[in-house]
DNA sequence: GTTGACCTTGGACCTAACTCTAGGGTTTAA
DNA sequence: TTAAACCCTAGAGTTAGGTCCAAGGTCAAC
């Protein structure tokens, strides 16, 4: 059985982080001692690895909730389920690239037009482009 | 002149979005009635324009400031200073895209592996991704 | 028996960009 | 003259995921 520190030291996360997720209903302490401090054990750790791997993977801590309901009861839940919210998580990121990409297409027009020199902005095809709406072809001065 | 409904309509922007952005020091009023209401002009809105069009090409309101800055006195900035916050802000979104990326890439190797059926989530191959951090093969059960 | 490391709680604070509320004044049209 | 539509301010609330703080209890070593 580990106290917080101990469960903080083997997971990298902070003690605050630990008591916010047991906040948050991910984690709870297998038990506690006397004077109230939190004991935890080999689940508890097993679990907060569960919980790392998916927010690298893009959960958020709403979503793993949903994960780990599921992995605490395999036997009740589907592969298709589970399957369910990673291709959702799956649209979510390909729509946030997909505004990403949107995003750096405009700005790489902007940016290419531009001189980037020492010459003054008078002309700058960026702040033009900005305030048009309009990318700007070339500027004049080159 | 408008009032701020009218510049609102004129925008798109609610009227606390424009009390907001008067706050941030973003734009101001050219004037106020006397009963304090906001009277904006034709620079306002030109001012406003440019500020959504910085938005939608990914700049934050402290990015816009410094945008609005060198174009309020675009002789003392160089067409460099303004490359310089576009290139800057290119690298930050380059850098979401790739996080994006390897976030898009374990996730779709962790569903692809899964059957996504109907069968119980006993041996569900994205479940066991997650406890392990390991990619799983194949599902026993295929 | 006291120092220092550790643990507890509740609640405030952080970022970003708004959004909403309460309580009140103004303008306009019927 | 009154109702609707508009405007004002200050300040609180929202989202997500923590982080920090104060005030205090516990435990081990020296």
């Amino acid at each position: 059985m580990y106290k917080i520190g101990e469960l903080s030291r083997q997971t990298g996360l902070s003690n605050d982080t630990l008591r916010y997720y047991e906040k948050m209903a991910l984690i709870t302490p297998a038990t506690r001692t006397e004077a109230g401090y939190r004991l935890y054990d080999e689940s508890s750790l097993s679990r907060l690895k569960f919980i790392q791997q998916a927010k690298y993977v893009g959960f958020s801590l709403e979503g793993i909730k949903e994960l780990l309901s599921m992995r605490l009861d395999k036997s009740h839940h589907s592969c298709g389920e589970v399957k369910q919210l990673t291709e959702d998580k799956l649209v979510e990121i390909d729509n946030k690239i997909e505004e990403l990409l949107r995003i750096k297409q405009a700005l790489q027009v902007m940016n290419d037009a531009c001189c980037g020199g020492a010459v003054s902005a008078e002309h700058c095809s960026i702040l033009q482009a900005l305030e048009t709406g309009e990318p700007v072809k070339r500027e004049g001065h080159l």
